[in-house]
DNA sequence: CCAAACTGGTTGCATTCGTAACTATCTATT
DNA sequence: AATAGATAGTTACGAATGCAACCAGTTTGG
């Protein structure tokens, strides 16, 4: 077969793609075991947890979420009780999400897994490759995001 | 809120994850508008152009999907006439793929526009930002894959 | 040999997710 | 004001995916 070949191995999009798969599958089970929740769900605690008060919207930008999924994730996490919604005054379409006492404990526990995670993982990298991925990434995040 | 906080942007999982969705996203319209093939489709016709003939486990393996996924794509692809099977001869549960004339025309004329996609990527970065990526994701791999 | 365990591949079912259509509200133009 | 166009968020539906159960064929150990 006398036809151009792509390595597949070593084709860009598709390393990106398996390596994101691997590590966030690795990573879901911390907050699917630990604490039942779908990724939609866990990047709305996230989110909250780190920037306090946030509308629907908000957060679809902040976490590349599509507004459906932030919305049932908000949905779920209000049933939980983990967080609560207030209708904004001058404008009533939007809604000012906030972690409840419930929340942010749940977050508060989650954090520090969700760094040991990240640790575990860098610290199988020697420092010099740590830096070329992180310079890579951010890169790559400069000319695409 | 006296909690300890997790930078989502900056959280690695979180950043490769989105890198991969935004890059991946953008990759599929190759295929998809193009061509019509769903990623696992793609990946069939990926793996069976680099590599002449295979079997459904070996597909499995080499593109990091699971057996379901790998059967559809392939089924899809006989449908199409971009695909043939043959049973092999000592044992008969196994399956030799193989690419038709269609489908290696087919992947004949996906090489080059993969392969356009992936210079038009790198090609954004500096000299030195590629080989801290490929370093990089390479460091990662050999820890993860 | 023959039953048990294993392997390649397919199918049914439940979950996840994205697109598009919808409701309600707000803004801008006239 | 009144209407047209935008925006926040929800919902309904279809497509993609994963898990588990399954069938057919093969290997292994008594």
């Amino acid at each position: 077969m006398a036809m151009e070949i792509l390595d597949l191995e070593t084709f860009l999009p598709y390393r990106l793609y398996h390596l994101a798969d691997l590590v966030s599958r690795d990573f879901s089970r911390l907050y699917k075991d630990h604490f039942g929740l779908t990724r939609p769900e866990w990047r709305v605690l996230a989110g909250l947890g780190q920037h306090g008060t946030m509308t629907a919207s908000a957060l679809g930008e902040q976490s590349a979420m599509h507004k459906t999924m932030v919305s049932r994730a908000v949905a779920e996490l209000e049933r939980r009780r983990w967080l609560a919604r207030r209708q904004d005054d001058s404008d009533r379409r939007l809604e000012h999400l906030t972690l409840t006492k419930a929340g942010a404990e749940a977050y508060r526990n989650m954090v520090p897994l969700a760094k040991a995670f990240e640790q575990q993982m860098l610290g199988r990298l020697t420092t010099s490759e740590q830096t070329a991925l992180t310079a890579g990434l951010a890169a790559l995040e400069r000319k695409f995001g």
